[in-house]
DNA sequence: AACCTGACTTCGG
DNA sequence: TCCGAAGCCAGGT
């Protein structure tokens, strides 16, 4: 795999307990702002090996990507098991959730 | 090399 | 606030 995609698996591992991100800050960190297709692909083919804590991994909306029956109500209740605050809409305050990226 | 895929993002209307 | 279009990435075929 790649220099970058190598990357994006450190940053995704690093995501702290209790804290969501988006894909697109992700792809930020890594050093491209606009490969967060690329995280997408990077959680879809290495979430199981790497154990990697997808869920915290939400949209620019603040809200859930996965829809109802399609992985929704994991991701809302692996979230909800950190202590975080979930609207039914699977919406996430990022002022209060956002990792910045910084550790 | 062309084309497709995916849990995206931004911009307009 | 809700689409649709366009742009973007790396990997797989």
């Amino acid at each position: 795999m790649t220099e970058f995609t190598l990357r994006l698996l450190n940053i995704i591992r690093n995501i702290p307990y209790g804290k969501v991100v988006t894909y697109g800050r992700v792809a930020d960190i890594a050093g491209n702002p606009r490969a967060a297709r690329q995280v997408v692909w990077v959680l879809k083919i290495y979430s199981d090996k790497y154990e990697l804590p997808w869920y915290r991994i939400i949209n620019s909306k603040g809200r859930i990507s996965l829809k109802e029956g399609q992985g929704f109500e994991l991701q809302k209740a692996l979230l909800e098991e950190e202590g975080i605050i979930v609207e039914d809409d699977g919406s996430i305050n990022l002022r209060r959730y956002l990792w910045s990226g910084v550790f």
